[in-house]
DNA sequence: GGATTGATTAATCAACTTAACTGACCTAGC
DNA sequence: GCTAGGTCAGTTAAGTTGATTAATCAATCC
């Protein structure tokens, strides 16, 4: 852990920092309020708003008023001081093809744009497809490209950070190496990359139901595969290789050998549940449409709902006993479309096959959570580099 | 996220706490080394350095020789500013019979005392037990009791930190309410409380296997149970009520429902693998001659040694699918008697089965590893109390 | 004896705090 | 309805703390 030592300008450093950080929590400060937050004196205060103001990085949004004295200035952060981006690439879209979703907002979270393009990726190289489609964005949003100083991309995929490469991923070209660091390049921003089920973990901590709670586990049932993200104290765990989570091919146990393997994928993926669907006799082309159906029908499905519940209780107790998370969210289509019902079969379920207990929840987005998520990690990712840029122009 | 913010006294305690954590670190320094390692100015750390040696924490230890100029000091902290001691419970001592081992070090680590009680906890208080051997700790160490600043305990069981109680636990009176405050009370320290599990993998990562890893999983193969430690960039993972690698209790998913429900216990705890020795015609009372046994005579028991790594896999593939740790350690007792061979059959086993790849590697610590991990565990604590009371004495 | 390095001393600088001061705005009292 | 007093926002000035640079002294090796 190497702690910090310097002189009187990493104070100054700090403390404007400090107030950066505070100012960037969505609200509005007063001085008085600062004073509060950092413990700093009232000189000190104007000093350093003085210089975030002169930086372009916060200004003031109004005036108190109706108490004795004269009115105090009301600072917040400049919503156009900088940009996040937000692109999310998927093998299925809405429409059943390829496509690639996308967003912009500024630096109160406010989204400025969002676009949808179905993308051919066998004839479109991604890196094309993913500059495209951030400076569609900026020009929709009329806001110069320059002040977007982070994008981020959720795959449906792995990210190694190590070696820079998107793995396990069905979109052709997605996984050719060197591919990030080209669109870094192009786009003369940072970029960061992460699983889809990652970020929509993160859309649920900031404005879901794990708001509140310090660690939790985000089962994914998606039209396809399942995943799983997992959030302990805020952060999230991404595995030696970006491989976490990966729980679809988990293999299962068979007393017997002569089983053929069977992996978690085979249980509850997209095409066992449309198998499953079927045994029951419910119809529906898609996984989502299956579960909706079976959901819009609580009476006459309700040993469709069992079967399903006890399988993903083989998952989840497997999950649990591993990370004992204090929260299990289920979420991703197929889990919107079960809704309340296949919260209490899963519940169920659990009750029956896992020793811990733990709180099981549905998802309560119900926009697009992966581009919200998205967003929400491209905007911590650029709120963190304007409260770091301040430690470095000073020195 | 709460950034600190202050005026020049933070700045003096920051550059103070900075020193003294690289003094604390093993190894001495001169205050040029002080100075790189800081990047402060050498009247700073001359000052800062008259302080710490003031406030009894660091001493000269030696002086530089041989090159040009006047012989440098050499600086440490003082070995005997704090004491940390060590307390490991367990339901089967290596007597058979239950039994406490304990240890004290002093603030570079050098263990000063070590002594192993049976204790029948059927008639002796745990608290009593517990109180009684850190005294007996300080008088065989020649130390004065007040010296000794944190006392951590490791115990069979898991620990909710929420609550102060220790949960899933053997040892009678171990998991009353109110258990570990009261013995804070008594002894007048810090008292930290972990599960053994965790322990070893403390040792495993400061003096073991997983010293320069970034994350890792340690698998606890013991005389009894099983258990899982998580380690995710040096800081262990304990779930919400520290349930967290309880998998012994793990569900097993069986296709036909007939089966009755097996968990991993049933698989690979010690009295699987009692039985296991027996169909394989190993004698030996205990899991461990079991192990052993085979382990002596490895030609002619591959079949055995197969057997019991397919099992194992089942439980590592669960928890290389959910974290993807880039090292898996097999530790505890079965583990140390199963050795290399073990080892090489559960990679090969992994191999069948688990479909990410990942380091495997036995232990590498002799030595009792829940003790170790405990002197480790409270000797980090002293040091940040230390390094933490730096900040508060200055304010 | 010269070069080099360890450590202290002196002078300067940077940044925060306390305290005094200015000015705006509300309220109450006539 | 006007004015005096009180309160609060923000600035200015003086003082304090602590770190840096530069100069000095002293010790050791070659």
């Amino acid at each position: 852990m190497p702690r910090l030592a310097g002189s009187s300008k990493l104070l100054r450093a700090m403390n404007e920092s400090a107030a950066l950080a505070h100012l960037l929590e969505p609200g509005m400060l007063t001085r008085a309020d600062l004073r509060r937050l950092t413990e700093l004196s009232t000189p000190t205060i104007s000093e350093v708003l003085r210089r975030l103001t002169d930086a372009g990085l916060v200004t003031v949004v109004g005036y108190n008023s109706g108490r004795p004295g004269p009115n105090a200035e009301i600072y917040a952060a400049d919503p156009d001081a900088a940009y996040a981006a937000a692109v999310s690439v998927r093998d299925i879209g809405p429409s059943g093809a390829p496509s690639v979703v996308a967003a912009l907002c500024d630096l109160t979270g406010a989204v400025r744009a969002r676009i949808e393009n179905p993308v051919d990726f066998l004839h479109t190289d991604p890196r094309t497809a993913l500059v495209d489609v951030v400076a569609e964005l900026s020009g929709a949003a009329g806001v110069p490209a320059d002040r977007v100083h982070h994008v981020q991309l959720g795959v449906p995929g792995s990210y190694d950070s190590g070696t820079a490469t998107i793995r396990h991923v069905d979109v052709p070209g997605l996984n050719r190496p060197g591919l990030v660091p080209e669109i870094a390049a192009a786009l003369g921003t940072r970029v960061g990359v992460d699983n889809d089920v990652n970020l929509a973990a993160v859309a649920e901590r900031r404005r879901g139901v794990a708001r509140e709670v310090d660690g939790f586990a985000l089962l994914w049932l998606g039209q396809e595969g399942l995943g799983l993200a997992i959030d302990i104290a805020g952060t999230l765990i991404r595995g030696a290789r970006g491989g976490a989570g990966e729980i679809g091919y988990m293999p299962l146990y068979s007393p017997d050998s002569t089983h053929r393997k069977v992996d978690l994928q085979d249980l509850f993926g997209g095409a066992a549940i449309l198998a499953l669907g079927r045994d029951h006799g419910i119809t529906g082309g898609t996984p989502y449409e299956i579960v909706a159906a079976a959901a819009a029908a609580p009476d006459a499905s309700g040993e469709f709902f069992t079967h399903l519940a006890d399988r993903i209780a083989v998952g989840l107790a497997a999950v649990i006993a591993v990370l004992d998370p204090s929260l299990v969210v289920l979420a991703g289509p197929v889990a919107q479309a079960g809704g309340q019902t296949l919260l209490t079969a899963v519940k169920g379920a659990l009750r029956r096959a896992a020793p811990l207990e733990s709180t099981i929840a549905v998802t309560t987005i119900d926009d697009d959570a992966v581009l919200l998520g998205a967003l929400d990690a491209g905007l911590t990712a650029v709120r963190e580099a304007l409260i770091a840029s301040i430690r470095d122009n000073q020195a």
